[in-house]
DNA sequence: TCTAATTTCGAGCGGGCGTTCGGATTTTCT
DNA sequence: AGAAAATCCGAACGCCCGCTCGAAATTAGA
């Protein structure tokens, strides 16, 4: 996760940061449109008008460059999620607004989230993902609490819990395939939609 | 999608033809839980018992054995969906045949499914991927037909047809994902369910 | 059994890829 | 201005991978 040399005078963290930052989105794009595997250093270096040695100041390794952009889509939903479930009111209320947050984000984040989908198989298998694996978990296991509250409180009813649960994370992981920030569909109309799916 | 040298004496294509889709099998397996780029050429040698020299004698190139994965996926799916929606009776029930007809394909191709899925970024810009994708169009249009026959016959009705699809496409995309031929869940256990969660 | 077709082998080739590294350039701070 | 830090360059390296090819082994059919 951590580049190789980062400055040691804080005055030009943020300057380093920013440069960083705008190196991952780039990669992001081009990993969601072509594949990680199918883009080389050298179509990096291109699109960012840095050359080789430039590029490693920022990224360390391609594959880090890769964990770094699901790091970057992952840490910030979290706690927010966390937020959002612990916050007072009926599961239903909580559980539509964080679909909300949920499909916010996805699309302000889509290459990144085209990015985490391809890379289900390593996720899975890589010691060095581990972190990645524990965060989605967690958020899977905030989201099926809040399934089960609702039953708890009576106000949602699934014939099986953990298969309805299945269902909407196959829904929501699916939507970066398609949504498209111009297109007609926002994310609050969809985050709607598929709460109703579930609720009915 | 052709192998290099298929034998031109028809005693002997069954036992080729046998022998190639267990090679095609076993790549689907590897693909599956490393990675189509992940897998080398020299873990498929070691897979399927074969030396390079043999191996290329089956599949022709390492690209047209991942094609090869996903046309036996889709070759007989297609024809199947085209039946069941074309049988006469009320939407709703062809509905349920061609999702039940579905799951338990996916449940009998988990590999492949699980290539062809991953491969989403290829399948959309390589030429070569043309004919795959028009399949999965026309597939994608027979559920849709199906759906808009239910709410023309009165018996369904969605707030926006469109998006029922694509969050029905989603649920089942991702069942691949975490359905397990030894699991708690049938194919038709989960097809049910899904048609359930859209027509409620 | 003999021949031709088929299947298999495996060393080796050519190329592309990720990465390195020494130095040049630019920037920051005193 | 001067020194130290940070940024960037780009040629070059070594490795690994997909693939080839001529020959050997096996099998089918007469």
């Amino acid at each position: 996760m951590a580049p190789v040399s980062p400055p040691t005078r804080p005055a030009l963290r943020a300057r380093y940061e920013r440069r960083r930052h705008e190196v991952v989105a780039t990669a992001a794009q081009l990993f969601a449109e072509r594949g990680y595997s199918e883009t080389s250093i050298g179509d990096l270096t291109a699109a960012t008008g840095l050359a080789a040695g430039g590029l490693y100041h920022y990224i360390g390794s391609k594959e880090a460059l890769l964990l770094s952009i699901c790091d970057e889509l992952l840490e910030p939903l979290l706690p927010r999620a966390r937020e959002i479930a612990a916050a007072p009111g009926p599961a239903e209320r909580r559980l539509r607004e964080l679909m909300h947050a949920w499909l916010e984000h996805i699309e302000a984040h889509l290459d990144h989230m085209l990015v985490f989908a391809q890379e289900r198989h390593v996720l899975e298998r890589d010691p060095q993902w581990a972190h990645l694996r524990r965060r989605r978990k967690e958020f899977e296991q905030i989201l099926d609490e809040l399934l089960a509250r609702g039953e708890a409180e009576g106000t949602m009813s699934f014939p099986d819990r953990s298969m309805t649960l299945l269902a909407l994370l196959g829904m929501v992981n699916y939507t970066p395939q398609w949504l498209r920030p111009a297109g007609r569909l926002s994310a609050a109309e969809i985050a709607d939609h598929y709460c109703d799916l579930i609720l009915a």
